[in-house]
DNA sequence: TTCATTTAGTGGCATATGCCACTATCTTGA
DNA sequence: TCAAGATAGTGGCATATGCCACTAAATGAA
């Protein structure tokens, strides 16, 4: 096969997935950057927002996100107060999560923005469309690639 | 709406996609692990071979992505020495970028490892269902988001 | 020709994410 | 009860990505 007739980048399905993303995101980044936060963080918070203060781990599974990454990204919020955190008197190895007022009200701040940006695309991609790709999206975030170990 | 019944993220777009992308990328990242290389590397490594000595900003446009991103991301593939970068003769702006020899060699080591992940994927999530979703991606990518200027 | 404008990249700074080694806690079996 | 093993997070290091300010080079208009 000559190298003119390689296929593009299209066939990778984690190459077009992020692909994807960055576009998305840039997009969503743009519409929130009013709120000055990124579009991951105001997910980020939100998803706070929704749990019964969260423990750290149980944000990063429905994330699907790894721990340590969830603690990186979780330290500029705490650093500019709409974040805090503190440890489960049960349980003191786990850390739960939680909205601080300042956090809440940034929260609502960005979510109208997010909104905007979550109408416009649905405009431009059409709402049936974003329904489906969103539903195959999540379907994707939770296959299981693990080979069958064989069976004994 | 109380907290308790707010829907989750399952409604966002750009989180959807985000999730599915850290799932698909720890995924092909994992198949990809014995070459050394990211899925994110051996991408940019196949696009930089399907083009003709591309430049930077022809790269950073098919992979949507910035063009200092890409200046950053290429700093390792440089360091390990798969990849260099010349000097357009024709416009000293421009700088092109090529495989080395060993590049060649990795991208083929790399390459059979990403046909397994992709495999293994189409196999998990059906081989039709990921052609929608590439194209669906695909078709993401394209979109404009920019809303029309007041006609003059 | 000459200077303003546009184009292509770079470097610095910041967030996003992951892996690994390590610590602090719980849990459990002897 | 106590030590081995499992769990939850942290910190360090590395890549992935973006924005902005800045430089170099080409283009175009006066």
């Amino acid at each position: 096969m000559s190298k003119d007739t390689l296929p593009g980048l299209t066939l990778c399905n984690n190459a077009m997935l992020r692909r994807a993303a960055r576009k998305l995101g840039q997009f969503y980044d743009d519409v929130m950057a009013p709120s000055g936060l990124k579009a991951t963080q105001q997910g980020l918070l939100y998803q706070i927002h929704i749990g019964n203060e969260p423990a750290m781990g149980a944000i990063a599974a429905s994330l699907i996100m790894d721990l340590s990454a969830l603690g990186h990204t979780l330290k500029p919020l705490i650093r500019d107060g709409y974040v805090e955190t503190f440890a489960d008197p049960d349980d003191r190895r786990i850390k739960r999560v939680r909205l601080t007022p300042q956090g809440l009200v940034k929260l609502d701040e960005a979510m109208k923005l997010w909104h905007i940006a979550q109408q416009r695309f649905e405009d431009v991609a059409g709402k049936e469309q974003a329904e489906r790709l969103r539903a195959a999206l999540d379907h994707i975030a939770a296959l299981d690639f693990d080979l069958p170990p064989a069976a004994p």
